[in-house]
DNA sequence: CAACCAATTGTCCTTACGTCA
DNA sequence: CGTGACGTAAGGACAATTGGT
């Protein structure tokens, strides 16, 4: 993995043209809805002061005692830990968890009891009878793990663990949910990515086909008898197969019969388009893609 | 070996739809 | 015919796992 840093980046930068300041890609991950109403204040810092060491922060939360274990209620640190395959059976009922107040189901529903120590990865899942359940985060919980995913989407192991203790989870979860938000952020990135890339697209082929329709014109100028005699009587208009390039020539000049470029002092084009010379699919210029975002 | 990522799995939940009383 | 309760399939969200780097 080499984009460790900015794996989150798809890094596109597309030279658009100044004229589109709007197609600026914002990339800024969409603020999930509930997000919106959250002060800003520094989880960061709260969670891990100066000396971040001070484990002990479950009161911080103000009773986010969301999934404490009844009995164990220090069940964790890396090692001898627990598994949410314990938390399977607390509670059977359906619960209607988006309901405002699923908190106390939540607690019910997901302990953390020291039945499997494995969590240190390796075998977690298999050993359980039960198909494994899927826990849901509190509101609290993602809420405080949003906002630490605000400041840092990655984690060091301490305060991945000072995170995990001031949650009441496991520190192999909270890794998990950073993982799977990174993962998020990046799909919306994508997304956005993908819509603005579709957008410019679009415009360059609108802008193709005004060239296009132009060079026609141009064309057919051209052709005119009458604008001929208009415009240069002494000479006529030449267009180069080639380039495209539209010429003047005294009709003694044109009467060779083998096209030839003429020197680019003698030659006189018309500049019917700034990119009338340009190879019909526009390229204005080309993704380039490790650009920084910020 | 640990940390990370991408892909996938499995569970929960909501929604839409049909059926029936 | 309109209505509410009920069951079910489809699909989304997301925690967790797996395998690779």
């Amino acid at each position: 993995m080499e984009d460790k840093n900015d794996g989150l980046g798809l890094s596109l930068s597309l030279g658009c043209g100044q004229n589109q300041p709007s197609l600026k890609l914002n990339l800024i991950p969409l603020a999930s809805p509930c997000m919106q109403n959250i002060q800003q204040r520094n989880i960061w810092n709260e969670l891990f002061p100066s000396s971040d060491r001070e484990l002990d922060t479950r009161s911080v939360l103000g009773g986010i005692d969301v999934n404490r274990a009844p009995a164990t209620a220090e069940c964790e640190e890396e090692g001898g830990v627990s598994s949410p395959s314990s938390a399977v059976s607390s509670i059977s009922g359906k619960r209607n968890e988006r309901d405002p107040v699923g908190d106390e189901t939540e607690a019910a529903r997901f302990s953390c009891s020291p039945s499997s120590d494995d969590d240190d990865g390796g075998g977690g899942v298999g050993d359980d009878d039960a198909s494994r359940k899927k826990l849901r985060l509190s509101k609290e919980q993602s809420l405080v793990l949003e906002e630490t995913f605000k400041e840092h989407s990655t984690l060091n192991p301490k305060q991945k663990l000072a995170l995990a203790m001031k949650l009441n989870l496991r520190p192999r979860q909270v890794e998990v949910w950073f993982q799977n938000r990174r993962a998020r952020t990046k799909l919306k990135r994508t997304e956005a990515d993908c819509e603005y890339l579709k957008r410019c697209c679009d415009n360059l082929t609108e802008e193709n086909r005004r060239l296009q329709k132009e060079v026609q014109e141009l064309r057919a100028l051209k052709l005119s008898p009458q604008l001929n005699m208009h415009i240069n009587p002494p000479t006529t208009l030449t267009m180069c197969p080639s380039c495209e390039r539209v010429s003047s020539s005294s009709s003694s000049a044109s009467s060779t019969p083998k096209h030839r470029h003429l020197s680019p002092d003698r030659q006189r084009s018309v500049p019917v388009s700034p990119w009338a010379a340009l190879p019909l699919p526009i390229t204005h210029q080309p993704f380039n893609a490790p650009a920084s975002r910020s």
